[in-house]
DNA sequence: ATTATTTATTGCAATGTTACGATAAACATT
DNA sequence: AATGTTTATCGTAACATTGCAATAAATAAT
């Protein structure tokens, strides 16, 4: 007990899960943002940026990485990350799906 | 150490990651998508549905409920839950400005 | 070769999350 | 009044997350 019972969920419960997850912090937030806005950056850009140390920002960007939300290649001595593409648009497409799929009605309480 | 640092982010960042994290669980998403296929349901309902344990159902509920996503009245014996209509509409704009960000650029790694 | 720069990993402490059984609370039914 | 129905809360066990210091690893500069 004390675990998520996955097992139970359908895939795209689970994967969506997942995503959200990974976005779901705010220093994860804004490192996206930070991303968004300057394209690419390094893990040192981010640790001035946002006051965390750099432990815990390297710790974040795995995670964004695992997720699949940002990329990143070696460069030298330092590591260039960006948005991933693709499945940003990936993201973009499952959560305005799932979000759409309210629609307003009186039948509510 | 071991809690967000909450202090060094912006509200708005604070305010995404907690309504992405009151959907970043499979079965609060699981409920979610439940309540807008069936507009209103009760605790009972989603037991059957999902199956876990009322208790569990109903903290996930709680989770949603104070995120503001869905909203819940007495009726009677149980508790009649739905989107909340408003709430919902700006988490819609919300995320979709966050994820419209990004735009496609070739100074990538 | 040695030193500097940059990032990842390890180890740890504090806190948070998830799930469930048991129980309480509140109304409905008999 | 006693019993049934439905939901919320409490307590607890098993993980998971967050953050940082320390250290390792890998390239760049001197």
């Amino acid at each position: 007990m004390g675990l998520t019972r996955t097992e139970i969920f359908t895939d795209e419960q689970n994967k969506l899960a997942v995503l959200l997850k990974a976005m779901a912090h705010p220093a994860r937030i804004a490192i996206l943002q930070y991303i968004m806005a300057s394209k690419t950056c390094i893990n040192g850009d981010l640790v001035e940026e946002l006051g965390l140390a750099q432990a815990t920002i390297s710790q974040h960007l795995k995670e964004l990485k695992t997720a699949g939300l940002i990329q990143g290649t070696i460069e030298g001595v330092s590591v260039c990350y960006c948005i991933h593409p693709e499945n940003w648009n990936l993201l973009k497409e499952t959560i305005g799906t799932f979000l759409k799929g309210y629609i307003v009605s009186n039948e509510c309480c």
